[in-house]
DNA sequence: GCCTAATGCGAATATTTGTTCGCATTCAAT
DNA sequence: ATTGAATGCGAACAAATATTCGCATTAGGC
């Protein structure tokens, strides 16, 4: 950021061009996402907007570093409450969590995130890959399974890849066949299948709380209590 | 295409222009894709260019297509041999091959794919996902298993989405942690669990072989002709 | 070899975009 | 009220870009 907004007036014009880059990018694709067009969606001219940043390429930084912060704490509250949870309830509400979270705003920060490459979203992932690891390697330890789950870092980079890119994918193309309620059971899953842990009924030893598995997982955004495919 | 190529040499023109276009978006990114580069790297003049292709995104298009056409070609061959093989093994050997494939050439093909949904890459995913889901329909209705499959299309959806984004970003961030082997192995662990197929040592009645998984797989895109899973 | 259609060219044009700069306006402290 | 700093403005400029068009070159059937 080339100055730093000391009055009020200034601080909220920084922060709705930065909002106006996020609805820019979202509602017209990133290459339409112009210096005039950001100024003009964000009611200020364009010479205030180089007056706070110096490239365009920093607004879009602002709009990602936005993004990122709710997404790691977001985050960082459901590893906080993993460790009375098994491994696939924690996905399904972590899950259901990032997405409501990437929905809000008529799906602004999915939309977003739809041009990663260009936006170093990689360095985002990379975060989460590691945050998710150690928390989860540290569940493991505490909840050891009689098979030893081998090549975590390698797993939870499959996973944490697949989860993001496949909910950002379904803005694009939602495909009727696959309800967003069903691919959270998918994922959900898929990490219990990957990460063994101790089956619930007999935990060995761990303080790992029986849970009564609520027919309609946790509360989403808006999710209607469907008739949930029971496993096990 | 505004005009059709008759004599070869426009033939061959147009064909490095799209080969030119292909090597620009996965050296220097999409935005650096212009109509001039791209004649100047295929050797041609900006006019030549604008003689086959209207517009330059006509160009992208012609790239996705390329790309598509060897992917389909390379995936059905793989579905041909799908019903001698377990599901593990099937995906073990498909990615190795989609892998190989995209990696061709300075990896050209994967870092075009990167920009994704500036490209409607989205249809050909939608392709693909169609073959994959009624292909291992077929071959889950020949070998049931003893709990049945459940929302095949989403599974379906989830993991081919997961596996090429995760193709794809790997080389954005090859992380260190992850070597491609492991993810292939992991994918072909996750798509096991997610689609039971009869255990091996007791088909009922099915015509699966058993297979005796080598421990490090088929071999990738230059290794010696190591122990490959046999079919039939 | 001739001739016509196909092909190839690149300077020229109209837009668009990123960025700057001098000047007007507003704030906050005195 | 005065004043200096902070803020806001938008016309103006340079560079880049997509696309066109008239003209030169070439291929391939006769």
């Amino acid at each position: 950021m080339r100055k730093k907004p000391r009055q009020g007036r200034s601080r909220s014009m920084v922060d709705s061009l930065v909002e106006a880059t996020a609805i820019c990018i979202a509602e017209d694709g990133l290459p339409a996402a112009t210096a005039a067009r950001i100024a003009e969606r964000a009611g200020v001219s364009v010479g205030s907007l180089y007056q706070y940043f110096a490239r365009k390429e920093d607004l879009y930084a602002a709009v990602l570093e936005r993004i990122t912060v709710g997404l790691k704490a977001l985050v960082a509250a459901e590893i906080e409450r993993l460790p009375n949870k098994s491994i696939e309830d924690f996905v399904r509400d972590l899950l259901h969590a990032v997405w409501s979270y990437l929905e809000t705003d008529r799906q602004r920060y999915l939309r977003v995130t739809r041009y990663w490459a260009q936006l170093e979203f990689v360095a985002v992932m990379n975060d989460l890959e590691r945050q998710m690891t150690t928390a989860l390697g540290v569940y493991l330890m505490h909840h050891p399974a009689r098979r030893p789950v081998q090549d975590l870092p390698t797993k939870v980079y499959v996973l944490v890849n697949s989860v993001l890119f496949t909910i950002v994918r379904y803005i694009s193309e939602p495909s009727p066949q696959a309800r967003r309620e069903q691919i959270i059971e998918c994922f959900a899953e898929m990490a219990a299948a990957l990460l063994p842990a101790p089956t619930k009924r007999a935990g060995a030893g761990a303080p790992l709380k029986r849970l009564p598995r609520s027919p309609a997982g946790r509360s989403g955004t808006s999710a209607p209590p469907a008739a949930r495919s029971v496993s096990r």
